[in-house]
DNA sequence: AAGTTTTTTAATCAAATGATTAAATTTAAT
DNA sequence: ATTAAATTTAATCATTTGATTAAAAAACTT
């Protein structure tokens, strides 16, 4: 749920009355795992156990109904190193937050941008590319929307710098696709509707669809690999259907 | 954001010293509007407005984000009132949830099931009843989706049994289609995530399908509009198409 | 006007939560 | 061993928030 719409809690006066020194994070050293350990992951830099558990905390729940408490056990340490690290919980969901984004919007990007490779050939390989890293991250798209909105500051600004020269290039693409006849025009808009509707929806709405049409986990394992060779026939069927 | 991950706050002693006679709600009397409107649409009755205002606020932001003070100032009433007709957050959070999953599903099911129409006519009228819908209530789709996971009590069962009947019916009918080599057979899951994926995705992924394609609102009704028009038509086409 | 119901006001609770602090403790580097 | 850094412990704050209460006020019914 949008963080932006949550009244700041727990804050202190505006003005505090003597704001400790910033402190920079502590420059991460490399320690054995001490003797009991304290959760999965024992080996990485505390920095990074926290900002894994944030992140599956945050992604899983959203901002207002993660406790920052909660990410402390998850990493297996303590609120307090959590605060002296982060600072804040909302500083420490910018960043859980922007690499989320980053990696999302990557696995669109990536692919799109060399000219060599066919349209046909670039939407196998998304289609691919993105139920694969979505079978990994289930709960991300979900995230990813609720956390976008309401919210024009710097992510905004993110995806339209990451996103501009991708869409340029595609732009051009398509329409030149379209002039030779190789395909039905079709605006860009909704040619991106279609593909992330078909690829990443059913991972949205998994929930409702699994419960509407009766599939179970393991099936929709299957359906979902079924649509990596589905989905670029359909759009491929669409692309060539005539109005 | 779902609301069985909140742990619950501000709750009472399970067993309390003394509960109150659980006060029935006052039976809602009509009233001539205060002298000084409260808010917007003062001519309800209070239980209305309240449930007006959760409706909205949940909806947009979800459980966990949502304070009852909020709710109560969008109602034009006060937080004491909002209690004494509601008794707790949850349970006017489990009536207006409830309501919008209704309304939700009725898009669907409301069609589906006659027997008459046609496959095709089935398709086109779900898609520009669906636009219509959430053209009214864009927020709805992820309110729903939030709300759903993790959720296995309640809601889980309402939806199978809400939707059981719808299920069936249409399973049959596009058997039916395959069989007698109208359309290239299809998973009633795929035909529904496509279905689904086409018409409803584009509200979803609103804000990150504008940034990404550069479209402004103005812009984006009208597409919706179109894909009134186009999303059957491809539908058609992916039901036509050989594997 | 009298009586009932609905609503407001205002104060207050208890718990949850984000955050901070100081002192102890552990760990690693020198 | 000494030292510095990293981490834990435990207590504590300040707020927010859901919820309750009693009494006053307003609105409505009869």
């Amino acid at each position: 749920m949008a963080k932006a719409n949550r009244p700041s809690r727990g804050s202190r006066p505006s003005v505090p009355k003597k704001r400790p020194a910033p402190r920079k994070r502590p420059t991460p050293q490399k320690r054995r795992a001490t003797g009991k350990a304290p959760s999965a992951a024992a080996d990485l830099s505390t920095e990074e156990k926290i900002m894994q558990a944030a992140k599956k905390l945050f992604t899983q729940n959203g901002f207002a109904a993660t406790r920052t408490r909660d990410i402390a056990k998850e990493a297996g340490i303590n609120l307090a190193l959590l605060n002296y690290y982060f600072r804040s919980k909302e500083k420490l969901f910018d960043i859980v937050m922007t690499e989320n984004f980053r990696q999302f919007i990557r696995g669109i990007s990536f692919q799109l941008l060399d000219d060599a490779t066919s349209v046909q050939e670039k939407i196998q390989r998304i289609v691919t590319a993105y139920i694969d890293f979505l079978n990994n991250n289930p709960d991300l798209p979900i995230f990813i929307i609720n956390e976008i909105r309401g919210n024009t500051s710097k992510v905004a600004q993110q995806i339209q710098e990451e996103v501009a020269p991708i869409r340029a290039h595609m732009f051009r693409q398509l329409q030149e696709a379209g002039r030779q006849g190789e395909i039905t025009p079709i605006d860009p808009f909704h040619f991106m509707a279609n593909l992330i509707g078909l690829t990443v929806f059913p991972f949205i709405g998994r929930p409702i669809l699994q419960r509407v049409t009766g599939v179970n986990d393991q099936q929709f394992r299957a359906f979902m690999e079924e649509r990596k060779n589905l989905v670029p026939i359909w759009i491929n069927a669409i692309m060539h259907s005539k109005k």
